[in-house]
DNA sequence: GTGTTAAATCTAACAGTGTTAAGGGTCCTC
DNA sequence: GAGGACCCTTAACACTGTTAGATTTAACAC
């Protein structure tokens, strides 16, 4: 029984799970499929070709997305599509870095095309709402790579600085710690996650002073960084 | 005459801008210093070990940044340091994959316990100077690592899907790039750069009508997602 | 049933990787 | 001169992705 595209990459995904990014050899997921290596190159070009399928797969179970009833509650929309998105990296071990480091599959970018119409329709600029959804893209990207790499080190025997010099030398990030918890964890994201939807709606509301032509609160003042 | 660390980091560095994090193979940067492989692990530990050592040689140089002279020109002060550090992971072929894979030196832990510290003196919660400088640098980081990942692939034969059709199926995302230009080029960052340090402009401005225990702007609604 | 053809997989091997083991030199110190 | 730290060597191991070429499996035509 020849063995389909989508059963590999299933097998592949499991695999994921149990070996991590670094444990998907082709020797392994092959042995899994009960086939030598070598088989896996009659579907697949190549291994980046497999690992593009497996996040494509990954991203694909997650795209069906509600539409936003109220456009007043484009907030908390955009808030839960972050959440989700969040949900779906952490599905997988190492799934972050597995879709970090392919390009958007064409469904994806239908997604991003349909979410950038409706952020149009709440009153965002095109400008404003594609940008909008990269900086949070790559927020929620940012953070559970962060969250992964960490849960990984924590897997292996990282010896961990020892706290007491820690907190000495850095009082002010001691603070914060103690304030949002975990920087990994809920409401660390969470923060964060509302930090960028103010960015959003300062925007917004901006719209409305800047009728006749004044400044954009946030046009920079055209130096460079030194 | 001994090899010494910074030596081997230096030519490593040098490899790196060469031929690209995945053509830093340990006997490549052997013989650029005229030694075999095992050579380098009297030095290193292990090439995990070098790695974090050039992610940490190349963020050092880069850590004397200017103190805030004026409290109200934050924003500009932010700004710089983002660029700065754009800058800095720039300065490498495959910069931003490299510092990504390591955890933060001490050096750049003191960096931020530094700028926490003169945010909290602007005005900022420690949580929002922590929070707000995490998604800042997680902005920056996944900006340039998606610029970089992309100037990699038009080095490679990888053929560009046809804009025509892609104009087609995507007329907002279309227009956004047209409204700011090349996704990766300067504006791109600008704008996105703007939209965080709005989110904390945002959240600075609060404090002030908060005071008598409302309730922050941007609460959630403690909602998750589904 | 047999012959032909395409699909799917095999074995064998290549060129490369990080890493370890064991052993030589080279130099300084006693 | 002997001992020892330092620095590098050769040889090899256990992997990796990938290719070439032979070989099996299944399907369909006659």
């Amino acid at each position: 029984m020849a063995l389909a595209r989508e059963t590999i990459v299933a097998a592949a995904l499991r695999l994921l799970d149990e070996a991590g990014l670094d444990g998907v050899t082709l020797r392994k997921l092959a042995a899994e499929l009960g086939v030598r290596a070598p088989a896996l190159y009659w579907h697949f070009a190549s291994k980046q070709e497999l690992l593009d399928a497996m996040a494509a797969a990954m991203t694909a179970r997650h795209l069906s997305r509600p539409e936003l009833a109220e456009p007043g509650e484009w907030r908390a929309w955009l808030a839960g599509h972050a959440r989700a998105d969040r949900a779906m990296l952490n599905a997988y071990r190492d799934g972050a870095r597995l879709v970090a480091g392919t390009r958007p599959s064409p469904e994806v970018l239908a997604a991003v095309e349909r979410t950038v119409a409706t952020l149009e329709r709440v009153g965002f600029t095109v400008g404003d709402a594609f940008r909008g959804l990269s900086v949070l893209g790559g927020y929620v990207a940012g953070f559970v790579l962060e969250e992964q790499a960490d849960r990984a080190r924590r897997g292996g025997d990282e010896a961990l600085p020892d706290m007491e010099a820690f907190a000495a030398a850095h009082p002010r990030v001691m603070a914060a710690l103690r304030q949002s918890g975990d920087p990994q964890g809920e409401q660390a994201f969470e923060d964060g996650l509302q930090l960028v939807l103010d960015g959003l709606e300062l925007r917004l509301r901006s719209y409305a002073t800047r009728e006749a032509g004044a400044r954009q609160v946030s046009q920079a003042e055209g130096e460079t960084a030194r």
